[in-house]
DNA sequence: TATGAATGAGTCTTCATTCAT
DNA sequence: CATGAATGAAGACTCATTCAT
């Protein structure tokens, strides 16, 4: 009855605040100095209270990682739903990608930045669980996989393997969007305006793998946000 | 006198041994697991000896980045001096930048990556310290800078902003690094061959920022190291 | 009513199987580390569940305990019961005592030798309960003290105090059962062959307390188990 | 000078303190309730004192348990070397291990009884230091061993293993010393009186291992401590 | 009757750091 | 200059137990 159904709720809720209080952490200081005590105080729980939702600190990192796959992954395929021209779907796309690392930075650098959880899983005995948020990582990766595929099929991209201009391509907007993250501050580095540089970093990219003669000038993206 | 000379030398000596000894380890099992007394092990000294010549951790850390910078820098200039054409001489300079990180990617997870120095150095009453990598750093990225606007200059580069330039292919070359350090097992990512990967980017890279016209075939370069 | 009834047979079925968990438990990984939860999770029912039938771990405890006196007991009571020849009795309810320690070593180290029941005792408010395993280890050890006696009565043991002899040999037959099970690893012990040495130890034993004259050579009974 | 030496002592002291703090609450509570913090608390030092002076928990048991050993060992020694006659010499060497055992019920109850000190051996990746006060034991255990074998020399004691021999009779004085200690409370055991105990128990063993017609009447030791 | 949720005290251990010497 | 001794805070994690439902 009602009863359950408030139960499940707050133990829904309790979850959702350990995932956000440990994602915030580890934006703060890194996911090695994140600890189970930390988010305790944070959430105004006792420590053990964690382990009733998540087996280890592992777990909470993994849960963490896929919400944020599942999530940027969503948005990816619900645009490339809307778009039909190849070469705009893709811009879009990776606009879409810059966009939603800054806007969620601190999920961000959690899920794509957080130094060596390969090792956390190497060290486990269950290898199994560290495989779910990979899979969830392909299948965001795949998005822009098919988005290229198409490029090509149409003509608007230079012809060749697909694997490596998609790789090549997500991490070079990768990097933009965590040294963005990273080096935020104005004192840590010099940057140009941000739009701008997004603007042309997905120009140079575009032009780096479209076919010759492919390319009309499309309109800046940059400042939209996706989702 | 003598006596004062040999002294400055021995404690300069103590000095590198100190950063060394922290060095290895990083390079062994990274930096979230450094720790003063593996150091003081390592070299075989009390742990508070170190604070003889260190304030505390994080300034072993500054000193170690700054080191990194300075190694790649030296590189990349004594690559500068040596090539003439602009366009080769930046993709020397790219591929020398992804190699180096590819070959140190535990000193290139420290510098580029360590999570929030920002914020230790707010926390940190001296916050001057945190300058000095910082212009190290600027000095490193100048190299490349400097490389966009010689290509500018002698008209291969298409003309435009050089910071913008700069930065959209920084940020590209770094999120490849850093995404083959941290994601290096193949069950990670399924990676395409590395070396074709790395070419492909330059390529991709140099088709993007070039003038129209101005490319000429360049050999692949990326299985030469450099330095 | 049948319901009562069934009832009740379902919650002493439910105390049985505790007590059984807890016991295997035991046998398996030793009274240490035994735990409630493990024991919950074996009966497949919540930790809280079991404080409905025990008020804490060591009431557990105590009934094995009492369960396992009360086995040995039984064990060596029939034994009694089919034996005529007294010495011939007495060796095969030494015999039997030891073969039960190494048999459920776990419940004999649980039962004789767990640290200090007296501390835990007294550190409780009803010490109500400590008396009871007392009580069944007396009647335990009634069975030697018996077999004692029988075998003055027929002037095959020696005349004297029932109660010296009895605890001297008891004593001497535990030490020897303690120290099989705790030492058990060949490393720890280089022991003589087990079943050999349990054999010359209950003969020296009877020959200690045995009339002049009363010794006939008996067949060697190690091997054989009871009950 | 001075400073180091009274430096020196004074961290002897504290390495003292620790075992005897240890050993005292291994004897309230065993070994499996043992912890490092109580220690520090007993001490009045905080907890990571105690792993300037010793590894980690195994160590201060290993520890305690070689400074029985040689203790009892000396005794052992000191006695052996001044008793000439074959079967006193045992009835005293047995006395006196009971007796040790009796004055130090705690050293002896950490040394002997301490259930498993095995099992954290066998997980332990440093198996070496678990074979030091095994050695140690046998040394002691020797003790006895020589004394059986020159009873069997003398003709005192009938011929046969000597091994055998001595574990049956040290088994047996085991038992009486350790449910001595462990049961010492007179509700928990109607025990006869101790010195009569004892002094029966060594009658009885003798008795058991002498060669027919060896035995005079020895005089009671039993009171007698020794060392 | 049974339990899910929660907790606080406890476990061993590591660490950066301080200070008297 | 160097260090040995010491510490307090923190680390992940387990446990027996309570309580509202």
């Amino acid at each position: 009855m009602g009863i359950a159904e408030r139960r499940a709720r707050e133990k829904q809720a309790l979850r959702r605040a350990i995932i956000d209080a440990a994602t915030a952490l580890i934006v703060e200081s890194g996911y090695p100095s994140l600890s189970l005590r930390k988010i305790a105080e944070r959430i105004e729980h006792a420590p053990s209270t964690i382990y009733l939702y998540f087996r280890d600190k592992l777990d909470i990192l993994t849960a963490i990682t896929q919400e944020v796959f599942d999530e940027l992954t969503q948005r990816l395929e619900a645009l490339a739903a809307t778009e039909t021209d190849a070469l705009t779907g893709l811009r879009k796309g990776l606009n879409c990608y810059i966009r939603f690392g800054l806007e969620h930075p601190q999920h961000y650098v959690v899920t794509f930045s957080t130094p060596y959880p390969t090792e956390d899983c190497n060290a486990d005995p269950d290898a199994e669980r560290c495989k779910a948020p990979a899979e969830s990582g392909l299948r965001c990766f795949d998005c822009l996989r098919r988005a290229i595929q198409r490029g090509m099929d149409q003509g608007q991209l230079a012809p060749g393997d697909i694997d490596l201009v998609s790789q090549a391509v997500w991490t070079s907007i990768h990097g933009l969007t965590i040294l963005l993250i990273t080096m935020s501050s104005k004192e840590a580095f010099p940057w140009v305006p941000r739009d701008q540089l997004i603007d042309y970093q997905l120009d140079m990219l575009i032009r780096g793998i479209a076919a010759p003669g492919a390319i009309t000038s499309s309109p800046p993206l940059s400042s939209i946000s996706c989702g």
